[in-house]
RNA sequence: GGCGCUGUAGCAAAGUGGUAAUGCAGUGGACUGCAACUCCGCCAUCGUCGGUUCGAUUCCGACCAGCGCCUCCA
């Protein structure tokens, strides 16, 4: 039983060794907190989510970590603009984001560092970078380029090696304005000054707040270690955000390697566009849960590869949803076993293999199908092993009775009124009278309930 | 200019050097008072053009069409 990841580094599918079997460590990239999270930001949540379970399935130990940045200039903007503190801020949309990551089923990480709870840590760092010469603080003749302190890219030797790059060849394109306290073009902030009325923190470079990259290099050092087992996040981030995190610590950490495996995620893109501001076409994870269940968000994010771009439209949750409605159709009525993981079953295997999830979803439904059709102790069996691999996909952890019966958005009758007219329908169709008995199945159809007879009596669902 | 990705049925999505999983939709039939559910069946030669090979969707090359990163970004 062998774990396959692909490796960004390595830009290939290879072996995955652990340092320490004992003890795995992963880490991902979490949200900047300054709004309700988009869908692109559930992507990694999920799929590093579900990655994380398959690891805790095969090793004793993981521990997985996914910071909470809460402290940034996207922040500090939106906290002038509305004039509110920038800690009622960071804390309702962490909050938020939270709420949203439950409706989706991810497990809580094992830690959530904070970026504002580690400054002391980042600052120990910068000193670290500046002592070992791998940074430098910008000269204090300028009072406005004052308190900066860069991390120098030249030296570093091996620098680029996760995104491939040769910032040279770079140059030639790029439109990216170079600062003049820069003592090379490519080298980035570690530390920056704040005025008075930005948060700031007293350092030995004086009063200011940490760059982008620095918090994730050191939040990995004090939670983690110096070197990880996996650090994941959206494939965005590869270049600078990556980039930059192994140049911090593998400068503050004498050459050590910051990550073994680097995972990165495709993107989301809407009806065929990327999200962007300026096109509106954002999706947050809020919005869309007054539509669909979470676990049909979560379905169509493991329904696609996820190094895979994947584009969300409406037909694609919609389609989502009746494929779980056809999956708990399934095994409703069944009595669920406890979960026995079938390690040798396809669907595990898939998910061994690179995390397949949509050979490990195909191989779900395949489960319940046959488990619809199958008695007895096949059926515990195969009901066993379904519950097994949908534990790790974290899929169809809901009672079915409760998946079809709970209310969908705007529906309008209650159990009990949907009951009653079963009753009615029944009294009618033993009075023979089935005109009337479909005129009342027709009106809970209008109303989106859908009745399914069987010889046992009436079911009947939300649709 | 540099780095990289994608192109498989109406939609979604795996996969393999030996004629392509699966889901949704559609469709034929069974079941049903009629439906719904369910069951049985049908529905693609894998962007184009070359090359390698006994044989390629799968390897190589070119081309076409999309797209991402290089600036905040999942």
């Amino acid at each position: 039983m062998e774990l396959k990841l692909y490796n960004s580094l390595t830009r290939q599918k290879q072996l995955f060794e652990p340092i320490d079997a004992k003890r795995i460590t992963m880490y991902a990239c979490g949200p900047t907190v300054y709004n309700f999270v988009h869908i692109g930001n559930a992507r990694p949540a999920v799929v590093f989510d579900t990655v994380y379970r398959v690891l805790r399935s095969v090793y004793p130990k993981v521990i997985y970590a996914r910071n909470i940045t809460d402290i940034d200039d996207k922040i500090i903007n939106k906290s002038n603009e509305l004039s509110i503190d920038i800690n009622v801020i960071t804390k309702k949309y962490s909050e938020a984001y939270f709420d949203d990551m439950q409706a989706l089923n991810t497990l809580t990480p094992d830690e959530t560092p904070y970026a504002t709870d580690h400054i002391p840590e980042m600052i120990e760092m910068v000193q670290a970078l500046v002592d070992k010469g791998h940074a430098y603080a910008t000269d204090s003749q300028n009072e406005a380029d004052k308190g900066h302190v860069l991390f120098s890219v030249p030296s570093m030797p091996n620098y680029g090696e996760l995104s491939k790059r040769n910032l040279e060849e770079q140059e030639a394109g790029a439109r990216v304005e170079v600062a003049g306290y820069k003592q090379y073009a490519g080298d980035f902030v570690l530390w920056k000054p704040s005025t008075d009325n930005e948060p700031g923190w007293d350092s030995p470079w004086g009063r200011g707040r940490p760059g982008w990259h620095l918090e994730c290099s050191a939040m990995i050092k004090k939670h983690l270690g110096d070197t990880i087992d996996i650090h994941a996040g959206g494939h965005d981030l590869v270049f600078p955000h990556h980039e930059n995190e192994i140049a911090q610590s593998s400068c503050a950490n004498d050459g050590k390697a910051l990550a073994n495996f680097w995972m990165h995620n495709g993107f989301i893109n809407i009806d065929g566009e990327k999200m962007s501001k300026s096109l509106g076409n954002f999706r947050l994870v809020n919005d869309l849960l007054k539509q669909y269940p979470g676990e049909v968000l979560r379905y169509v994010i493991l329904s696609a590869h996820y190094r895979s771009e994947q584009n969300f439209s409406k037909e694609l949750l919609d389609s989502a949803w009746r494929t779980l409605d056809t999956v708990y159709g399934f095994i409703r009525g069944i009595d669920p076993q406890a979960a026995i993981l079938n390690r040798t079953g396809e669907g595990y295997k898939a998910l061994l293999d690179d995390i397949n999830t949509p050979v490990a979803i195909s191989e779900l439904y395949r489960l319940a199908k046959a488990a619809n059709q199958a008695q007895g102790a096949e059926q515990q069996s195969l009901m066993a092993e379904l519950a097994g691999l949908a534990d790790i996909l974290g899929l169809l952890q809901q009672d079915p009775e409760q998946w079809f019966t709970v209310a969908r958005g705007d529906d309008q009758l209650t159990t009990e009124q949907i009951e009653e007219q079963i009753q009615a329908r029944q009294q009618a169709k033993q009075d023979r009278d089935f005109a009337k008995a479909d005129q009342i199945r027709q009106q809970l159809l209008d109303a989106g309930v859908v009745l399914e007879d069987s010889r046992e009596g009436t079911q009947w669902r939300r649709a």
